[in-house]
RNA sequence: GCCCCCAUCGACUAGCGGUCCAGGUCACGGCCCUUUCAAGGCCGUAGCGCGGGUUCGAAUCCCGCUGGGGGCACCA
C-alpha cells in the first residue's frame, strides 16, 4: 500500500529551511513510493496566527517544487470532530475534566515503544507521561490532541517529522491507542543547525525559504543541497536532479545525527547549477529575480550581460555588484588610480576610433597599448578596469567595455582622469 | 533537575566486523592556466571524542563517561 505523509507546519511565519528539509523528505519519500504528499495548516493556535504565512507557506512549496496532493486541510476546521473524540474519551474514562478542560489519563507505569523509521527501538518511561490536556477550558483542542486525530483521518501512514517531537510521540501513541485508531508508523529526522551548533537563525544568514530566494538561489540547487542533508545515495555522488533524487531516495539511507547548515557548500553547489543552464534560461531566470527585487533594468542588456556572468557568479544577489556598472554611473576609488600613468589617457585615444567596437578588436587595442608602454598586461589593464567598472573586480574587461559602448567608455576614462589628476 | 535523541576530517557524508595505515564533496593551502574575479586542471593539510569490554580481528557490536542537541505548557 502506498504510503500517505503530510507536511503540517503552524502558520505563525516565513517557512523555515528546517521545515522545508522535513517537508523535502517526506515529499521524496512519498514520490518514490508512489504516495500522497498532503498539506496540513496547523492553526490551533490563532493567537500566533500571522495572517499571511499560509499563503506564504504554499508559495515557498511551490517555488521549490514540492507539490502536494489534494486541498489543503486546516486543523481548525476539525475542532468539532476532536471534541466528539475527547467526549467520548470522557464517556468511556480513559479522560477526565480538570478546571474546564478535558485532561488524557496516562498511565504511569511500563513504557511506550515504537520503531522508529530512521532510529530504530525508541523507550519512553511512562511514568514521564502527564496527563495532557486535550481540550482546552476555552474548547480548542490542543496540538498533541489533534495533530494524532488528524493524522488518524487522514489516513497517514508514515509520520516524518524533527526531532524535536519525539517526546511527543508517547502521547501522541497513547491517544490513538487509546482512541481505538490505527497507528501511523513514525520517523524522525535529526535537526539542521548554524555553523555554531546552535538553531539556525538569521546571525547565520538567510533561514526562510523566502530569504534563499531573494538571495537569489535557483530552486532545483537548494532542493539538491537539502536532500544532502541528512541523506546521502552513496559515498560519492553530490549533484543530482530532482528526478534523480525522486528514483533514489530512501528512509535507509537518512541518518539520525544533525548537520549543519554549510552555506558555503550550497553557493558552491548553486554555481554549479547555475553553470549548467542554458544561457536563455539563465537570463530568464536572472530577469525574473531582478524583477522580484524591483530591479527594471533593461532586459535586453541583461541577456547580452549573461555570457559575462553565468561563469563567475555564484547567485543572483552578486549580480548588482558584479555588473551594476552596465546600468548606471560608476563611483571609481580614487586611490586605485595612478594619476600619473598614460594608460587611461593611451586608453582613450586607442578606443576613440575603434571600428568595430567589440571585444576582440578592443583586446587587441589594448593589448598593443601595454606593449608600447611596456607594462604587463595586468598592470596595464586594472586602472582601466576600475575605471570604467568602478571595481577591481569585474567581468572581462574587453567584453564589459563593448557592452558599455564607446560613448560611455570613453567619459567613464575622462571621468577618472579627470578625478585622479 | 528529570526524560529522550545524537557522536567519522573545519562542514556534509561513505563506512552496516576483516577488502579502511578510513573514501567522496565543500571549505582551506600550494602549483598550473590567467586582464581582475570566477571557472577549470593537478597536488596537499585534515577525522573514527574518551575509557572499558566482546572478538582471532572494531570506525563498525555492548556498557560507562564526556560532549552536543531536544523535550518536560490549557504553544505547535
Amino acid at each position: 500500500m502506498p504510503p500517505v505523509v503530510r507536511f503540517a507546519p503552524s502558520p505563525t511565519g516565513r517557512l523555515h529551511i528546517g521545515n522545508v528539509h522535513t517537508a523535502l523528505f517526506n515529499w521524496l519519500f512519498a514520490r518514490h513510493e508512489g504516495g500522497e504528499f498532503r498539506l496540513r495548516i496547523e492553526n490551533t493556535d490563532t493567537s500566533r496566527e500571522v495572517a499571511e504565512a499560509t499563503g506564504q507557506i504554499q508559495e515557498s512549496l511551490r517555488w521549490l517544487g514540492l507539490d502536494w496532493d489534494g486541498e489543503v486541510t486546516f486543523q481548525l476546521d476539525r475542532m468539532e470532530r476532536c471534541r466528539e473524540e475527547a467526549e467520548r474519551l470522557l464517556a468511556e474514562g480513559k479522560a477526565y475534566e480538570d478546571e474546564g478542560a478535558i485532561r488524557m489519563r496516562m498511565p504511569d507505569e511500563g513504557v511506550t515503544v515504537w520503531d522508529d523509521l530512521i532510529r530504530g527501538h525508541i523507550e519512553y518511561p511512562n511514568e514521564k507521561l502527564e496527563d495532557l490536556v486535550l481540550v482546552r477550558a476555552d474548547g480548542r483542542p490542543t496540538y498533541n490532541f489533534a495533530s494524532p486525530i488528524e493524522d488518524w483521518l487522514d489516513g497517514i501512514t508514515d509520520v516524518l517529522r524533527g526531532e524535536d517531537h519525539i517526546p511527543n510521540t508517547p502521547k501522541q501513541i497513547r491517544i490513538l491507542e487509546a482512541l481505538g485508531a490505527p497507528l501511523p508508523r513514525y520517523g524522525h529526522l535529526a535537526n539542521i543547525f548554524g555553523a555554531d551548533g546552535k538553531k539556525l537563525a538569521k546571525r547565520h544568514g538567510s533561514v526562510s525559504v523566502e530569504d534563499f530566494r531573494a538571495e537569489g538561489y535557483l530552486p532545483e540547487a537548494l532542493f539538491n543541497f537539502l536532500a544532502l542533508l541528512g541523506w546521502s545515495y552513496d559515498d560519492k555522488t553530490t549533484v543530482m536532479s530532482r528526478d534523480e533524487l525522486v528514483e533514489r531516495f530512501t528512509l535507509d539511507r537518512v541518518g539520525s545525527s544533525p548537520a549543519i547548515f554549510d552555506y558555503a557548500k550550497l553557493d558552491w553547489l548553486n554555481g554549479v547549477y547555475a553553470r549548467a543552464l542554458d544561457s536563455d534560461d539563465y537570463a530568464s531566470a536572472l530577469l525574473t529575480w531582478l524583477r522580484e527585487q524591483g530591479n527594471e533594468w533593461d532586459a535586453e542588456l541583461v541577456r547580452a550581460s549573461v555570457p559575462l556572468v553565468q561563469e563567475k557568479i555564484a547567485k543572483f544577489a552578486e549580480y548588482p555588484a558584479f555588473a551594476g556598472f552596465l546600468f548606471g554611473e560608476v563611483e571609481p576609488d580614487r586611490g586605485l588610480i595612478d594619476g600619473s600613468s598614460p594608460v587611461l589617457e593611451e586608453a582613450e585615444r586607442a578606443l576613440a576610433e575603434l571600428e568595430p567596437f567589440e571585444a576582440e578588436p578592443i583586446e587587441d587595442a589594448l593589448r598593443g597599448l601595454a606593449d608600447r608602454l611596456e607594462l604587463k598586461p595586468r598592470d596595464a589593464f586594472q586602472p582601466i578596469r576600475v575605471a570604467v567598472t568602478g571595481s577591481r573586480v569585474s567581468p572581462g574587461l574587453f567584453e564589459s567595455i563593448e557592452l558599455l559602448g564607446r560613448e560611455q567608455t570613453l567619459d567613464r576614462l575622462r571621468a577618472a582622469r579627470a578625478a585622479a589628476a
